[in-house]
RNA sequence: GCCCCUAUCGUCUAGCGGUUAGGACAUCGGCUUUUCAAGCCGAGAACACGGGUUCGACUCCCGUUGGGGGUGCCA
């Protein structure tokens, strides 16, 4: 009860600086101030394949402007380290081997196809348990040693009957039988440990008090209070906010919200008033108060009064909170804000060498500029015949601009003007488009007309973010034409 | 399919057995204003349904329905 609270956020690294990941850290940090305690930044780079460094990078910046700092994290350091799980392997072994010793885990050589049988005929049969059948729980430790060389999964040994009752802050207790679980993957044949495995261990070691996180984990709570019993560990408390929402109920996704904290900055929000509108979801002052800062948020957060209905995010009631924030500066204070951004030094000097050629008079430079500093450009009945390149139908423009979107540019986290030509390029031969043709339409849609400086130049200043939703919106005003 | 969570205006929420069910966004109307915003004032708008418990349920319990999440060698 005295123990120092200490709560975490555990980002991956696989994509944009999400949303959700501010939103939880926003209660995090916010409930590790209100106790004085420390909040932790900690990256589960445990995904081979997708972790990726840019994505770090970007979640670190995205955090630092929206001043979630964090007491201890990769880059700051700290008593617990390293706070990044790719360097913990070793860790996660040793304590691998403890289960397997006292029986908690066992190694599994099941391969792919044999898993995907069995759920497969799970599936088939309607069995009320879909999952891993326990195959190779019953193999000798001798037999297992045997085979040591080949690859293989370590897994946990869930008690097969009775329940497993965990607690939820927010909740209270929650029964689930223990039939129904099944024995989840703890470390991969690659080496690497599963989320389930690294989070357990690293919060134990990390001291982590509170575990405030999405409630998508909910479910996979069991798995985690099983290991801190098989570990013998006293686990934290568990508190799971509610998951953000569609306008749909669905979970936050990017197909239909803007989630990406870039997106927010760029758009112009105030990291402050996006902390206060995020704080509004699940939570409402004692007082019913709207506006405040994160200081009183820390202040007086407590997390018995979050509600659990899922919030649905509406950017409505965003722009005007942050209309509210940005009529409460001084004009200066606004100058400054803007000068940060949109009107720095840094922006200019991106922008400006690929429009100098382009003007005669100063005053050109906003005329010819201007689809730098906008969000949305307007596509008039010009740049709509432009956008569809002669004998393409508007439809067929549309669904080639989706699929660039959404199965290469979204994935592209390095937004630099090489990767775009080679993308695009690349993209033209499995579009069956000539380059004429799709940079022509790509170059209408993120800038609204069809001249301009040099399109991946363009791209690569305007932004990830921009280009998106410049594309996204062009995709979607073709499908409303006949 | 199975497991788990959840349910107050369109949206975010207050409520914690007895209230004309309150506030905010959005919407609509008015005032102000050269215009547009902003600001101010006002209006419409909700306890999903069915059983209990109780003198009394939005509040407690059970069920139904709706919504969501999970069901990966992703987190």
């Amino acid at each position: 009860m005295s123990r120092t609270v200490r709560t975490r956020i555990a980002p991956s690294p696989t994509g944009d600086p999400h949303v959700g990941t501010a939103y939880a850290a926003l209660f995090n940090y916010a409930f590790a101030h209100t106790h004085g305690g420390q909040f932790i930044l900690r990256i589960e780079d445990t995904d081979r394949t997708r972790s990726n460094q840019a994505s770090e990078a970007m979640i670190f910046e995205a955090l630092h402007w929206l001043g979630l700092t964090w007491d201890e994290g990769p880059d700051v350091g700290g008593p617990c380290g390293p706070y990044r799980q790719s360097e913990r392997s070793e860790i996660y072994r040793e304590h691998v081997k403890r289960l397997i010793n006292a029986g908690h885990a066992y190694p599994c050589f099941c391969s792919k196809e044999r898993l995907d049988k069995v759920r497969a005929r799970q599936q088939a049969e309607g069995s009320t348990t879909v999952g891993y059948d326990g195959h190779c729980r019953a193999m000798a430790p001798a037999d297992a040693a045997l085979r040591r060389g080949e690859p293989h999964v370590v897994r946990l040994a869930m008690p097969r009957e009775g329940q497993i009752v965990v607690k939820d802050l927010l909740r209270g207790e929650i029964a689930f039988e223990a039939a129904g679980i099944d024995d989840q993957v703890l470390l991969k044949s690659d080496g690497f440990p599963t989320y389930h495995l690294a989070n357990v261990v690293d919060d134990h070691l990390m001291e982590i008090s509170h575990v405030i996180r999405a409630e998508e984990w909910l479910s996979s709570l069991p798995k985690h209070v099983q290991l801190y019993r098989a570990f013998g560990w006293e686990p934290p408390v568990f508190c799971h906010l509610p998951l953000l929402r569609n306008a749909d109920r669905s979970k936050i996704s990017k197909r239909k919200n803007p989630v990406s904290l870039n997106y927010y900055r760029r758009a112009g929000y105030l990291p402050e008033a996006l902390l206060n509108y995020l704080a509004l979801m699940g939570w409402a002052m004692p007082d019913e108060r709207e506006e405040f800062s994160l200081e009183e948020f820390a202040r007086l957060l407590e997390l018995e009064r979050i509600t659990l209905g899922g919030p649905i995010f509406d950017l409505e009631k965003l722009s005007w909170l942050n209309g509210k924030y940005i009529r409460g500066l001084t004009v200066v204070q606004l100058l400054e804000r803007l000068r940060a951004g949109l009107l720095g030094d840094d922006y200019l000097l991106q922008v400006l060498p690929l429009i100098q050629e382009r003007i005669e008079t100063l005053e050109d430079f906003l005329d010819y500029g201007r689809f730098f500093f906008v969000g949305d450009v307007a596509y008039d009945d010009q740049a709509l015949k432009k956008l569809v390149p002669k004998g393409r139908t508007p439809q067929d423009t549309a669904k080639v601009l989706k699929t660039l979107l959404d199965e290469h540019l979204d994935p592209l986290l390095d937004w630099q003007p090489e990767r775009l030509e080679s993308i695009l390029r690349s993209f033209c031969e499995a579009a069956g488009w000539s380059p004429n043709e799709l940079f022509m339409s790509v170059r209408v849609a993120v800038t609204g007309r069809a001249a301009s400086p040099p399109l991946f130049d363009t791209m690569a200043v305007l932004g990830k973010e921009v280009c998106r939703r410049r594309i996204r919106r062009a995709a979607g005003a073709l499908k409303s034409i006949k």
